[in-house]
DNA sequence: ATACTTTATGCAACAATGATGCAAATATAA
DNA sequence: TTATATTTGCATCATTGTTGCATAAAGTAT
């Protein structure tokens, strides 16, 4: 099972101190093929094809935990996952994830480029390590 | 069971336009007595005492749909849930949440007063209905 | 390449949560 | 008070999150 994106697989898992597994490799490049865009479990065990839950719900923990993913909410309360930009390692992920969440097809979006940095409008004494910023409504194409 | 809230309880219900039943006035007051706080599915199930888990489900979805409370994301896909502020209503919410969750004590914090609306950060075309914004680190207390 | 150590996988089993159908109970309106 | 519409509580099932453990595979040293 090979694919184009074998050597990025290779190079991004070893960055994150990962082993290089195929399955690591195919859920690797799920995401690598729908960059920009924050997925569901669902979409992603489509994509995987035949594969064990388990091992997917726990890869998905060690991506995230690693910086490879990050988890975004769709406004619903369900979770999805998004690649991380490069700035997100093991110990810290980027700072601030902003994603908008369409009603109507239900793409939710990366929107790496917010550039505000939100955390100056919390109260005095919180220290901030992480902002979620979910927008959602209707997006370009369906309106 | 009586409680001091159940003026405000009648009330929130008639103008939400929902049938006053001893069930919704009694999580009601579970959330009266958390104003200021998201709390999850635990924490009420916990504070109703004996109860039934699918009516408690049911009812917490009719007060999001009626615009009496709304989910609040702690940044670990677990859903919690807090009061609305009084311009929420059926047909919308209001349209900006700010919370703040604590890593270390766990709790998660309404910040209603954001000076900022965000949506102008969201790149043309996008029509924003609701901003979920969720930051997370440690608060005043545990700091 | 081989043997060894560590990590990952796949499976079983279970817990927690989300969802639907339906009869009995309750709230509201007439 | 009676009639109507809604809500509750229960049974039941689907989906998702979690853990333990034996086997398999990846990395490492010989």
């Amino acid at each position: 099972m090979e694919s184009s994106h074998d050597y990025i697989n290779d190079q991004m898992l070893a960055d994150h101190g990962l082993r290089k597994t195929a399955f690591r490799k195919e859920l690797l490049s799920v995401f690598l093929s729908h960059t920009g865009k924050a997925i569901t479990n669902e979409m992603i065990e489509e994509a995987l094809g035949d594969h064990d839950r388990i091992t997917l719900y726990r890869t998905l923990k060690s991506f995230e935990d690693r910086g490879i993913i990050h988890i975004a909410m769709d406004g619903n309360a369900h979770a999805r996952y998004a690649l991380c930009g490069q700035s997100c390692g093991a110990d810290h992920h980027h700072d601030a994830h902003a994603h908008f969440h369409c009603d109507q097809c239900g793409n939710t979006t990366c929107l790496e480029d917010m550039p505000e940095r939100f955390e100056k409008y919390v109260p005095q004494g919180y220290q901030v390590n992480e902002i979620q910023v979910t927008f959602s409504g209707v997006c370009t194409q369906c309106a």
